[in-house]
DNA sequence: CATGAATGAGAATTCATTCAT
DNA sequence: TATGAATGAATTCTCATTCAT
């Protein structure tokens, strides 16, 4: 009885070791370098090989997809610990826009290819982006609770709130704010200096008495 | 005397004949599939008859580029004229993301692709960003000064202003949108009350007497 | 225990049928023809096969000139057992002129063509280069020690030998010498003559007594 | 009357500015390089106006070639007057040499490309070749008619001489000579010694009483 | 479990040439 | 005389995928 428990193991960590490789190539070389024979060689299998854990390689960026929420979902977890409402919020869009940052592939992955998307089984994704989309909801909702930030409607709100966050990242990314400034320093700069007047335009500061 | 006229125009009209299906082309099957074979089946000549008009392909992308800012540019224009400023700013916002939403391959092209930016001239799209930029800068600017928008900087707040912009439209367009509602119609209400929400939190009322 | 050698050895069969083709075409049609699709046509295989076993067209003309070398180097080694000085220079004329005419693809790509040189490793034409004049400069070298050849310097003479051979080799090969005579065979004939002549006019009897 | 030469004229003057240009290519740029349309941008005309005075790429290379035996006999006739008759072999073989390492594209026409040759009319090239070999030759006779050079046979005496020169001129223009010194100075020096080694060689001093 | 062998489809680009005007 | 428009055939090479073993 625990053979089959073995073998689902092995295959999970096979997948993983997969998974793994093709991550590194994406950050280290970009989409298009992502190719099934590249990923082979790095994980030193035959391309066949990749075929019995994955049947397709759009179901590779797809677990890639998968795993990149899974990381961004946990860092904003992390942000989003134990602290007062608003400051939670403040936390998480900088983390967001960090993370974005700082894994520019799982970024892409996430929220600009188009690619695996359309694979199968749509529900996932969705679940993924709505599990993301709830953390900054749930947070939201506190402050509106706590009113220490204004919107007029929750939903409408969070979807302002996570478009801006968007917005800022991939402009960023996709280096269509390198007209702004020539050095990226400059413009990280600039988009905190964006984030920070977004936020205290949001926030509502209690009525001292 | 009107000879080499005809022939200017009938060079410009099978550049545009490209270019069209070039556009058809990335908007129904993507990037990808924008290859000088599948736009040179669908006008019926030969591959070879496309570099008779266009050296090499990522000059066609450019192109189709730069048509897009043009048509961007005038929708924006048009939608910046006459009024006062705060209703401009508002027009302007409407604009940009409905022409995002009805022009998907023109809005991946300019702010989504990461292709044809690097191909001679950078200066161009450089150029065309700031246009874009600085038409929502400079209706921000009138909105500041009559107060009926406050950002503590213009930049700044016109970058954040851009931000939104681009985060709603590029999610709609990459479909991540999709997990809130299921039908596109449900989508476009979500956005338009996410932008009303959005310059209605950036509107300062006239301090009523 | 004999399965890595087994494939290695179909996989070395497998280069071979490659290399053959290729020669058959080069040989038949010349360097121009000799394209990947056209020996991918010849051994009925598809062109993408082809890449299995060699990453490019430049290593396939380079394995092919290393054979050649290889091929002449083996002639002009037989040609130069056993005999006295003299008696084996003559033979190692007479088979350099054969090798070229009997086998003109090689001795195309020795000495005619341009292509392969460039690829990787410059050294190892190179070596070849130097290990074929080296075998007619060892026998040279004998020839003036026992005085049968005078030359005055050993460089030199044996670089207007190779000159000589060269000449008549590559002038036959190309078709120059076709304006003596109309036949092939009375051409080689011009040739062995030119040849004895050649070999006759560097010869110093020894002295009777 | 004077109609029908003025038009054989103007042909003749157009024909010269195709093959002037082709030859720049040639020479600037390579064999690879010379393609008609390169041509035609050059002349700055249409590519179908070089098919009015030219019916195919490859008669504009027999032209070509024609030529550069022009050029060389002309360079060879001047070597070949007015001195005694070993004297002036040894100014051709000099100027043979000189001429193909200042001229490598002519001389890559006349003796190692395989193009033109096939073309429609063997007859002409043919009587290039022995034109060239003609003044060779006779010089040679009359070397032999006064004893300074001993061959046993004249043609055959000839052919070697030629095929000398031959073997010379094209190992160093293909870099085979590369491998024996690393500057084309040092080289030259060794082509030099080479040749002069041959023409002693062949030289038969005039028995003094 | 793993793989070596194989392939079809496709990519961008270049060339000599033709032909109606 | 000159040309602009057009093309078919080629080129090297890469990719995701299949299948028998």
């Amino acid at each position: 009885m625990g053979i089959p428990e073995r073998k689902f193991r092995e295959r999970a960590a096979m997948k993983k070791i997969i998974l793994d490789a093709a991550h590194e190539l994406y950050s280290e070389k970009g989409s298009d370098f992502t190719t099934i024979r590249k990923i082979a060689e790095r994980i030193e299998y035959s391309p066949s090989t990749i075929y019995l854990y994955y049947p397709s390689k759009d179901l590779i960026l797809y677990d890639m997809q998968k795993l990149a929420f899974e990381s961004l979902l946990s860092a904003l977890r992390f942000a989003d610990a134990d602290k007062e409402a608003f400051s939670r919020l403040n936390n998480l869009g900088k983390t967001y826009i960090d993370f974005g940052i700082q894994n520019p592939e799982k970024y892409d992955l996430m929220f600009l290819s188009h690619a695996p998307m359309n694979v199968i089984d749509l529900n996932e994704p969705w679940e993924n982006f709505q599990q993301t989309f709830e953390i900054l909801q749930g947070t939201i909702k506190e402050c509106m609770a706590e009113k220490s930030v204004i919107y007029t409607d929750l939903l409408t709100g969070s979807l302002q709130f996570w478009c801006f966050l968007h917005g800022i990242t991939s402009l960023f990314l996709k280096g269509r704010l390198a007209s702004f400034h020539g050095s990226d320093k400059q413009n990280f700069e600039c988009i905190y200096q964006a984030w920070t007047e977004y936020i205290s335009g949001i926030y509502c500061p209690p009525a001292s008495l």
